[in-house]
DNA sequence: TTTAATATTCAAGTAAGTTGAGTTATTAAG
DNA sequence: CTTAATAACTCAACTTACTTGAATATTAAA
């Protein structure tokens, strides 16, 4: 587990050494989604004979990525040893950037966060910003007493559309950094793997460490500046041939009788402005008016829960996926609400008699969603293998 | 290769055997998306030894798979022997299964379509069909001389949605089918591996052989009983959680002004209503009255056009794929006029200025792409192998 | 003509998973 | 209480498939 590169390594060939690695990872992202396993239970759920599963536990406890956990009797026979992912094992850093702001998140190998950092960005020049980074990385591993070389890895996270697309130039886009090559840009600033992806699809891999945990088909609509989509299949990011699948955003929907951008009514700006004689609001702001069923709030929340069920009508029928998750920057209690009041379109695959889960949810991520999924990106790829073989 | 389930081991796992039938795939999958490559080139690609690639492609010589296609010189050194595949190497037999007929095709591995077949039905009980597929199975086998031995699997593709949804209940579902385990029917009545999907999805893969030869990323809008939509996301079809993703036809599009579903406006029932006074009209029908620009067609697909635009729109955003093709049972007439005059939506992430793929084309595979789609699902299980980690 | 570059094979070496026998711990039955 | 059944786990020998490095062949450039 020193190989630099050992994240991904996403030749397709396989080979003794390659085939190890996958098999390393595949164990541990099966005790990671299970919470905790003993070696044949492994063993039958990778098709792999209980005496390679235990090699490979042994490399992994040597790594420290593994704990024993006690051992567990379910019926008759010898009851088995316990294995959990060790949560000091590694850590991932997660850099979210915005337009105004730069968070960042340490996050440990359970997916439990355990620092954050935040800068105001006045100046998004690359360069600064890789400044920042380090020194905001330094900072929290100094806070948290962890040593630099348990760092894994690095993911970043940007608003999309990534490249000159038909929906760039508009407010939230990083200017400059339409031509930069961002992953080589941090993976030097950083001598660490850099995975880099869109808020929205970051946002979604950071609840598999929560409501999703176990779900290998889910999408989750991120509340950031406006609202984007992040679509898992077969666990797996759906990212699209240019990172930018999920651009929900300028979904056509139909309010009151008119059609309009999917955002212009469901997103944390159209919420604001409209409670704009409440002055400007901030989540908590928000959180309270909710609490407090202030009156235009809950006009706002009629509307854009009219609006979310048809873009959900819209997600089901193109995804089918397992649940949708609700999250990003926006309070628990609004998220709740529109959980609970958005109407369940009857005319869709995910409307089955049989569903064990709810169709629509809130998220357990929080409002600092996607800057703990850009960490879930690099624990992602501690956890499975993917290779694209065509 | 004479494993009964060689086609999909989907364990996890990784071990000598497994890898070595992963890396046949590789090489295969290889070969057939670059036509014919040598060695040297399939080592490099695939981060395998040329050694290694030797033994592979002897295995694959030996099972018949591969031909040896003569020697290409390219620069300096040595010219390497270029391998490609052998179409008579193996067959997929393709089953359409429609509320009132029975689609088969018999397809050589380099996704060439060797023979149909079709058989009204009257009755749909899975039984029946069975036996029915089984006859015109024979009845292919016979006609183009292929021993049965030959072939590697079949492919099952039915309308969904499937289970109980949302949307069953139409006129385009098969009744009797809801809680049919299609799967192990036909694996028992063929005695071979069965791969079942929906049509949309299906005809997506058959693609892979015509217009998105080399694609990892494209959507294809299939035109059936209404309007189906096929993803593939880096090579694998995105199928959803219960094999429902790509419901396409119900999406709202705003036609006059008013909201309505897309497959009202776009598809080959909508095309037919709206020239009700031509009488019943078949395909071939369709392609007359689009050579010689009936007003009546010219007036239809301008509105199909228009909602087509919009659903693009959709699409696009969402999965952001090189390309979306456009086939299904459309004469190509009609698909062209589509492609050529459907408005382009500006805003959307596939609207860049250094696109090299059109967004918008006609699809290769004809009217009868998701019977060919069908045996594509298994030539698929041929080139790639996939498993599911988490 | 010589040199460099590339493809391919051969033979030996290595890494990883498998197999089958044997050990240990727990439950269920006699 | 004893014995049998069951399941997890380890050990040691075995098998498979890939890698490595040397040798050879063929082409283009110097």
């Amino acid at each position: 587990m020193t190989s630099s590169d050992f994240l991904f390594d996403s030749r397709p060939g396989a080979n003794p050494d390659r085939s190890r690695q996958r098999n390393k990872k595949a164990v541990l992202g099966q005790i990671n989604s299970a919470g905790q396993m003993g070696r044949a239970a492994i063993a039958r759920s990778l098709g792999l004979s209980t005496q390679a599963v235990s090699n490979i536990i042994a490399d992994l406890e040597a790594d420290g990525l593994l704990l024993e956990r006690g051992s567990h009797r379910a019926g008759r026979g010898l009851p088995a040893v316990q294995y959990a992912v060790n949560p000091n094992g590694g850590f991932a850093l997660g850099v979210e950037i915005r337009p105004d702001a730069l968070l960042t998140s340490l996050v440990d190998l359970s997916g439990q966060p355990r620092a954050t950092g935040r800068k105001v960005l006045t100046d998004v020049k690359p360069d600064k910003i890789a400044n920042k980074v380090l020194k905001l990385r330094d900072q929290m591993l100094r806070d948290c007493s962890i040593s630099p070389d348990r760092l894994l890895g690095a993911g970043i996270v940007m608003p999309g559309p990534f490249g000159a697309t038909g929906l760039s130039g508009q407010a939230s886009d990083l200017p400059g950094w339409q031509t930069v090559d961002a992953a080589a840009l941090f993976s030097d600033a950083l001598d660490r793997p850099v995975v880099v992806s869109n808020d929205a699809n970051a946002a979604a891999l950071a609840e598999r460490f929560g409501a999703a945990q176990g779900l290998t088909d889910y999408a989750f609509l991120y509340f950031g500046a406006g609202l984007g989509l992040g679509i898992v299949n077969r666990g797996q990011l759906v990212e699209g041939a240019f990172g930018n699948a999920g651009e929900i955003g300028r979904l056509p929907v139909c309010i009151d009788g008119k059609l309009g951008p999917l955002e212009q009514t469901v997103s944390r700006l159209s919420a604001q402005s409209a409670l704009a004689n409440h002055g400007v609001l901030d989540i908590d702001a928000l959180d309270h008016l909710c609490r407090c069923e202030d009156p235009e709030l809950m006009r706002w929340l009629a509307t854009a829960s009219d609006a979310l069920g048809q873009a959900l009508g819209v997600i089901e029928n193109l995804f089918d996926p397992q649940t949708v998750v609700l999250g990003g920057a926006m309070p628990a209690s609004i998220l709740d609400h529109l959980a609970r009041a958005t109407p369940l379109p009857k005319l869709s695959v995910s409307n089955r008699p049989d569903a064990s889960l709810p169709r629509l949810q809130r998220g357990t991520a929080g409002r600092m969603a996607a800057t703990f999924g850009a960490a879930a990106l690099i624990l992602n790829c501690a956890f499975t293998s993917q290779s694209t073989t065509l």
